[in-house]
DNA sequence: GTCTATACTCTGATAGAC
DNA sequence: GTCTATCAGAGTATAGAC
């Protein structure tokens, strides 16, 4: 599965074939497919394995009793620590989502991951309260996914233009932490 | 090519076999192979054709004259109703990165996408001017984009999750035609 | 559980007849 | 240009030794 894992990320499930997984891992195509049956099968588990534990993390912050402000600073903190850390993953996850939606969507850790319910219901309150502007929250909920992920789904091509070394997109994307809750937080307060 | 096209959008390059495009478009596979070769020639061929007039129209909006906060509506309203129209766009060429960076990195279509250069400096002189507040124009760029792209490239999640049809999808990204520039702006006037 | 060996089917690509 | 026939390689599956 480690072995998998790297190869699925880098190179995506579709460029990486069985017999150079189970090579690589230095075992028997044979004794792969007697734990995992099929490809298809090896993906979901290893899906599985790459974005539960994250979504959790990242929905107790989203469900937490924070104030919505710094609620939002943490999970931007969060959730961008994280992919520092594994910058591949918003291109896997959004490669996954087209390659089989329907798969992909019934997964425990993609309703774990896209998961705006509490968070909605907590601007809601607030903007009843009249503390915030009254916004559609959904809106608010995927700006704010938008500003964190997208970057990464195209690191490749930021790299490129902007000629970044490893360390100079990092730096980028750690400016972001300030600046995509200033954006944020500025559009409920307007 | 309209129907390796179509396929290509909608079940992803590799989940489309080249027997199935040539039986769908009433050609013989070896008569599809005299005039692309190979699969991945097709794949770029189509890619171009899908992108590149798309690329070069948005391009002119960002080095038109336009005053800064004009550029930035025109930009997203008319990336929004591009994208409304062929909501596989985004989902396509973010998988297209994934599968293979270098290769595309290095397409004309992609340079042309992917053009903050002119935005930038327009961005630079206008806070030299002290009209606008100093940020660093990448990530304006880079913000501007990721509010407008994303959403599609999770629209199964967000229809999914919020029990969307497809008119009430567009109806939400109709919504944020007004929501991203107000946050943009907010951002340069802060 | 782990391995070798093998085979079946589907895919991308090609050679060669017309 | 258009076709048939065929190829090597992929994913999958099985039988059987240890």
């Amino acid at each position: 599965m480690k072995t998998a894992t790297k190869l699925f990320l880098q190179k995506g499930v579709d460029q990486v074939g069985v017999r150079e997984i189970a090579a690589k891992a230095g075992i028997n195509l044979s004794l792969m497919n007697y734990y995992f049956q099929t490809k298809e099968n090896l993906f979901e588990t290893i899906f599985d394995s790459l974005v539960m534990d994250k979504a959790v993390k990242l929905r107790s912050i989203l469900e937490s009793d924070l104030p919505i402000e710094k609620k939002i600073r943490d999970y931007t903190n969060t959730y961008i620590d994280m992919l520092i850390g594994n910058p591949l993953l918003v291109s896997f996850v959004v490669s996954s989502l087209h390659r089989s939606p329907e798969q992909l969507k019934s997964m425990n850790a993609v309703v774990a991951l896209y998961n705006s319910e509490v968070f909605c219901k907590h601007l809601i309150s607030e903007a009843d309260a009249g503390r915030i502007r009254r916004i559609d929250p959904e809106q608010l909920y995927i700006s704010m996914i938008s500003l964190i992920l997208f970057p990464f789904a195209i690191k490749e091509l930021i790299c490129d233009r902007n000629q970044f070394s490893k360390e100079e997109f990092q730096a980028f994307i750690e400016e972001r932490k300030s600046i995509i809750p200033e954006m944020l937080i500025g559009l409920l307060k307007a």
